[in-house]
DNA sequence: GTTAGCACTCTAAAGTCGTGAGTGCTATTC
DNA sequence: GAATAGCACTCACGACTTTAGAGTGCTAAC
């Protein structure tokens, strides 16, 4: 690895760091020499950063402009960034209070959620709802609720509910319908929700079941109740995006919208984090989002009450305050977890 | 009124509008007489044109450019439209299909609606699920479905119908809840859901409530089975707009994307076009989003089977393809309106 | 190893200028 | 009197040049 950093060096890479992602403008040896109180002159920084340069830690846009980052310095920076910014007092006031203001339901919560984090970190805010279908099923229970009314109680090994109206074409009796739950309690046991729906769709195509009327009507019904919900995501604060002089072009900005817009690859991206505890922060490419568009992430895990786990976090430029971001994250997770477990 | 025109200058008028949505540049005087075949010469349509700007139809940017038209001018343009180009059949097609591909729910279909619209428009594609609140009250009715769960069914005047699962605090028993349905069936007939709202809140704050603690219990209840769940709106293609020429500076976009983040003023202009029937056409500031945006927006009903109305269009600049838009949002909103009722 | 000095490079901002699209006015034509 | 041709005038836009200054790399001195 590069950390084969003398002391100086890295300080002042961190000093360059700052720098940039305080002012957005390459920055030059002497304003390096200048603002690091280290009593070093120009010349002395001029050759440090000849060798950071070489060291593919930073880059100068031509030759007489000061130097930026590469995406590795920001790496090296946030790896080795011990003095995180604590969340104020004022802050965590905001996110508290936020909290309090529970919207209507887990998803008045969490878009409430998602705008805090824009407003406080400035940059954009991005929740995930917790994933239910990857946990474990246990148990599931159909009861008729009215004519052609069925309500499906889903059960994760976890212990989180899921409760679903089906509306169906034809009526089920009530003893059908416990039938119907016995079936699948006893068949589909050990399995995912995702699992458990792929073989309701198998044994639905299978020939068994073209014969079986019953069998048919029943697998219709469970079908339904193990669907996934398209997973539910919250983003806000697109706007506050068009702050950062980066994207104040068109071009970079329409990339960014639109790689936003498919939200499956934000799923995918977003589903790495969920793996893994604690802050998690991805860099410019490491984003895999769109190669160009210097975007990072910062994210981290919530859990509810019933152990379903969501994902929050911070979608801002490269060149992103993280020492103040991280903690936020950092801290609003906590608190949601805190606020979803309580309820 | 200022149909006070001439069928030359209204042709006149016609062309220039159109050309400048097909070219977003301002035309000049010989650029009309040339496409427009009218055999006339460009001094002659030069004085036609200063008529025009006189009667505050069109701005010229400086002195040596084109003319554009103003908002009246498109007001015009829009209002005289007669030859409305026709859905195609591969629209036509594509609006089908994608009705077809039923997401989950309500919600899943509605945002591929709004998909739908973006993509064929080119502009934004805007949808607001219909609204229940508004609906006079029937009937509530709550069933016991487990140890502090709930279902509210709330009925309203037209047969809409809505579910809620409530989890409550503490339990309930089913006795209980039959009365209290009785005592909101018998209380609340004639008030809209709103209303009834309103009604428990006040309530709950009255007296009475403090000292009986079943009345206090009730309502607790009876709140959350009427309350309101936000409106949903769905707005796809917000990349889309980037297309457009005169969004392409960061300062113009940043306006429109704030306008849509607080949805509070987005539903207050939507829920004005619900209350009148077909294609409704709002231009620049009549949209009274933001005054300088200059976006125009165009709307038609839907209703599902239960009869609540929802709303559906496109947002796009003032320099619209009205034409082909229009006819598209029509068909569309037929399209969703039948798809909902046949369910 | 550090620093001062200096020549060199390159961008961004400011100025210059010609071009051409488009206008408004007037004299002319039908 | 409406339509047109002609013409002088205006003004943004692009191409080009110039200038200023920020920053670099190198070398020689401390």
């Amino acid at each position: 690895m590069d950390i084969e950093l003398s002391l100086r060096s890295r300080q002042i890479l961190e000093a360059i760091v700052e720098d940039y992602i305080a002012t957005a403008e390459p920055v030059g040896s002497s304003a390096v020499a200048r603002r690091h109180a280290l009593t070093l002159s120009s010349a002395t920084v001029r050759n440090v950063m000849a060798n950071l340069e070489e060291m593919g830690l930073l880059t100068s846009p031509h030759t007489s402009a000061g130097r930026i980052p590469t995406e590795k310095a920001y790496r090296l920076y946030v790896d080795s960034l011990v003095a995180l910014r604590q969340v104020s007092r004022e802050e965590k006031r905001q996110i508290i209070s936020h909290c309090r203001k529970v919207g209507v339901g887990l998803s008045g919560i969490l878009k409430e959620t998602s705008r805090t984090l824009s407003q406080l970190s400035n940059y954009m805010g991005i929740v995930i709802a917790p994933s239910f279908t990857a946990d474990v099923f246990r148990h599931i229970e159909f009861i008729r609720i009215g004519q052609r009314k069925i309500l499906a109680i889903l059960v994760s090994s976890k212990g989180a509910l899921q409760n679903r109206l089906i509306e169906t074409d034809d009526d089920y009796g009530s003893e059908e319908l416990i039938r119907m739950g016995n079936y699948l309690n006893e068949k589909m046991q050990g399995l995912t929700i995702n699992q458990v729906r792929e073989q309701i769709l198998e044994e639905m195509a299978s020939e068994k079941a073209q014969y079986d009327k019953l069998l048919a009507r029943a697998l219709k019904i469970s079908e339904q109740a193990v669907r996934a919900e398209g997973e539910e995501i919250f983003i806000e604060g697109q706007a506050r995006i068009l702050d950062q002089p980066e994207f104040s072009d068109a071009g970079r900005m329409k990339e960014i919208y639109q790689a936003f817009e498919q939200k499956g690859l934000l799923v995918q991206l977003l589903s790495r984090c969920m793996k893994a505890d604690g802050v998690q922060i991805y860099i410019g490419t490491e984003t895999s989002l769109s190669q160009s568009a210097g975007v990072s992430l910062i994210t981290s895990r919530f859990v509810t009450s019933s152990n379903t786990v969501g994902m929050l976090g911070v979608i801002g430029p490269t060149r992103m305050g993280y020492s103040s971001v991280i903690p936020i994250v950092d801290y609003t997770a906590r608190m949601v977890s805190k606020l979803l477990s309580e309820v």
